[in-house]
DNA sequence: TTTTTGAGTGAGTTTTTACTCATTATAAAG
DNA sequence: CTTTATAATGAGTAAAAACTCACTCAAAAA
């Protein structure tokens, strides 16, 4: 008889994969709207057909790509709400992206991927909302986390609100720098990116 | 008779005005493969067929506004040649982003422009190069201004080629969680902003 | 009121792209 | 070698988007 139920789901699974993995490098360095699923079945190396067993849209495929990446953010959250000492835990973070972004492209194109996914995209994008949610929630928590690193002393003074929002924007720059500058991108130093919490305020 | 010269031209510039303001919302938005030109039009309060007396194709009218913003890099690039003070021109330049950022869409729209002609687009972007072009200018020189102002002893220490990319990575983020956040956004003071200059490397 | 010139229009055409489905390929087991 | 279940194909279709062009409109001056 034919395969077993498990070789089946091997084979999908390996389809699935390389099909994720095409749509995720062409979603970040062309867009969604100037990405065609031509291109992500040719980098794949399979049919247009196949791709549309797995996914019934375009759209489909990239939020589940989306999707991925924002459980990524919710950990963060839920790893600043714990009670560890904020400066333990911001450090434990910035050295955690530092190792990633040095390794590999899986966190930039993360990032990335987050972003177009709220420029690109059409009229009621839900995707938009769910991403401004968890963002604001990212933003208050490690608020909340500076400013109790503030109280605690281990960190200058200075809004901490700003510090948060200051401290994101600057991993996000630095994922998209890293990709667009390739070669020529060189991590900070996690020095560089922590300076501002140790910063007076003017 | 007809209209006079000026006057012909004067209406010329009025819409090309409004091609321009459009296009550059939507393109920030949405990214150029996912804005069609109906929508560009619409936004514009023109026809389809007068935006294209003005642009021979919608990329001609996406190179427009980039080439723009290019242009506005190579100020920063200049800027930086001076001989003032390093720390002096630092703070010129982070006092004028966080004004712009403050009062305004602007800054942020051409940063977001730059970094889309970057990731969208097809094949053979000759912007791509163009871009990484004036990028990597920009990086140098401000690497060597950080480099001067260590000598000079009015900044800390590190490596800084690192440094200058933090920067820009972190004023490109900036930009883009403006858009993002929109009344959520409150622009980091320039002293956040320049913290990572003041810290000695590890 | 007519003429003149270039702005402005948008239905219609062409091109591109998302998506379908009738068909073939594969490999395990009888 | 046949059967069987599902993976895999890609030419073909439908929809969307880019772009054209024959026409109208507006306003200045004869």
């Amino acid at each position: 008889m034919p395969r077993t139920k498990d070789q089946f789901e091997e084979l999908r699974n390996a389809t699935r994969e390389k099909i994720q993995s095409a749509a995720m490098q062409l979603f970040v360095q062309k867009g969604f709207g100037s990405t065609n699923v031509q291109e992500i079945a040719d980098k794949a190396g399979i049919s247009i057909g196949l791709l549309y067993r797995h996914y019934k849209t375009k759209e489909d495929l990239f939020n589940e790509l989306v999707e991925y990446a924002r459980t990524g953010l919710r950990k963060v959250v839920a790893l600043f709400e714990s009670d560890e000492s904020p400066e333990k835990l911001m450090n434990q973070f910035v050295h955690e992206v530092y190792n990633d972004m040095v390794s590999g492209d899986e966190l930039a194109n993360l990032m990335i991927l987050m972003a177009q996914s709220f420029f690109s995209r059409n009229d009621k994008n839900e995707n938009q909302n769910e991403i401004a949610k968890v963002n604001t929630e990212l933003l208050n928590g490690t608020s909340k986390l500076i400013k109790r690193g503030q109280e605690l002393g281990e960190f200058g003074s200075g809004d901490s609100y700003e510090m948060a929002l200051f401290f994101f924007s600057a991993v996000q720059g630095l994922a998209e720098m890293k990709v667009m500058l390739k070669n020529n991108f060189s991590m900070p130093s996690p020095s560089i990116l922590t300076a501002f919490l140790y910063r007076k305020g003017e």
